[in-house]
DNA sequence: CGTTCTTACGCCTTGCGTAATTATC
DNA sequence: GATAATTACGCAAGGCGTAAGAACG
């Protein structure tokens, strides 16, 4: 038994007419005939009465043409549902940071549709916590975020890049003048940070707490162009990952003493099947940054 | 996409591997392969990781899994339910009253099996009103009946013999001298009829009704038996179709003057599908009575 | 005589098996 | 090197089309 078997018969049953069936198939009329020989003879039944005009239903044929209908409708339901997961298998939501969605994200969408031009890469701007709890169920395919160090095992990753974090203040400000500067310094200037979903905001606040300090911030906000704004109008202060902002006429840029580097890591579940289009960016990153993490 | 690549494919995950799949279908472990890779092309999706050990589905491979194994039982409700048509298709429930069971059945049954050695006929003894009811419903696929003149057209039917009515006696009995009778005669005699569902107590019982008589019947039954015992100790007297006792020592039989001959019919119901089985019954049916009344 | 299904036959595609190749541990 | 999937290739079966045949009105 043949799905084509039953599409033609269920054809011809639309019909009682093999002609006209083949012409509505585009195929020929003795395959029609033949393809009804073969489910007759493969069921042992008889499935038309064959009058000189056209053919009727035997009680048997009726039973196949229920039977076929389900099964034909089912297998449609199969292929619409195969092409709904081919499109989607090629949709990968990616969580990104608004920092980092200028420094890394342009450069692996780039090279992304490049290597696979009928993939998309749909961005959400989120702060890596929020990120990692959008991997965590679901709604993410994968994310870039920040970390310092500890990353669950609920996550696999597989690192980007290496960012400094600097101290950005206005031009005009006398800070301007040196090259770096202590935390313990910034604690009283008047601040404005990421929002307070950013691993970068989450970690210095986590840095003053541990050293009994109350930072002065006057405003939390995810755009970066704002943030500029008021550390060139000498506002506020601000720390922010290498190269967000250019240090230049109006603002300048401090190395901080006290913190590290953080790295920046590409992470999906460990736990979820991930579909082939979110493998290839893994792949790609892995590749583009050369340090692979846990294996495929 | 056909319906073996998806059992192959559903095998395959079964084992996640595909050279044990291969010996479980037996069949080839590239034309495993091969199937394998079809599907994925005909979806556009790839539907397992390729490790080195075995292979584990992908996201989209555990969509079409799903899918699979749905239109696979599908299938298999489809062929199983065939087999049963199969069976039920070669049964013919036959209604025949006891008279004739013994007048055509049995000549009906042996040319039909030796036609149809993988037929059924299924027997089922009723009277002629019973069986036209039974027909009706489709309890019945055909039914032998008496019948004078007018039928429904929900029944088709093709004629079988004519039997003319006989009225038997005792040997013992002063009529046994006589060659026929008049129904008017008959009426005060003690008799013993067919069952009220034959189309002969019915037909006489008509006539007695018709002329105004009472008839003195002191038993009705199936049995022939009966009746003959009854009839041969000369307690009853009866109405019966030719041949249906042998005339000798112990029974007479007279003609009745008034009663024309009863066509024995077979029918079947005129607005159903019938069955192959029960079609071929028919056909032979006409090829042996040679009267034609219907079409197929 | 036309309509329609069936049979016959040739072609080409497809499915399958064997054997060689690749890949991974 | 062992295991397991993929690729290459040749054969045989199956599907399909054309053309001829048969049944029925």
């Amino acid at each position: 038994m043949k799905l084509t078997q039953l599409q033609y018969f269920k054809t011809i049953c639309e019909y009682n007419n093999i002609t006209r069936a083949a012409g509505k198939l585009h195929v020929s009329q003795p395959s029609l005939s033949n393809a009804i020989k073969e489910l007759e003879e493969e069921f042992g039944i008889s499935l038309f009465y064959r009058l000189s005009k056209g053919l009727t239903l035997t009680k048997e044929g009726e039973v196949l043409l229920e039977e076929a209908t389900r099964l034909l409708e089912q297998a449609d339901l199969l292929v619409s549902r195969m092409n709904v997961i081919r499109r989607e298998s090629q949709i990968v939501k990616l969580g990104v940071p608004p920092m980092l969605a200028s420094l890394i994200f342009p450069k692996l969408l780039h090279s992304y549709r490049s290597s696979f031009p009928n993939a998309r890469l749909q961005m959400i701007e989120n702060g890596t916590l929020t990120n990692k709890t959008m991997v965590t169920d679901g709604t993410l395919d994968a994310a870039i975020i920040s970390c310092d160090g500890f990353l669950p095992a609920a996550f696999h990753y597989t690192d980007l890049l290496l960012f400094r974090i600097y101290f950005y203040v206005s031009g005009q400000n006398p800070l301007a003048s040196q090259t770096s500067v202590d935390m313990e310094e910034t604690a009283n200037l008047p601040l404005v940070l990421l929002a307070e979903d950013s691993f970068l905001t989450d970690y210095l606040m986590q840095y003053y707490k541990a050293h009994s300090l109350t930072p002065n911030v006057i405003i939390y906000t995810n755009q970066i162009a704002t943030i500029r704004q008021l550390v060139e109008n000498n506002t506020a202060m601000t720390f922010l990952f290498e190269n967000i902002l250019e240090p230049g006429e109006n603002i300048a840029r401090l190395a901080v003493r006290n913190l590290p580097a953080i790295q920046t890591k590409l992470i999906w579940n460990a736990n979820k099947k991930i579909s082939s289009a979110t493998q290839n960016l893994i792949r790609l990153s892995k590749i583009n940054y050369q340090q692979s993490s846990v294996p495929d």
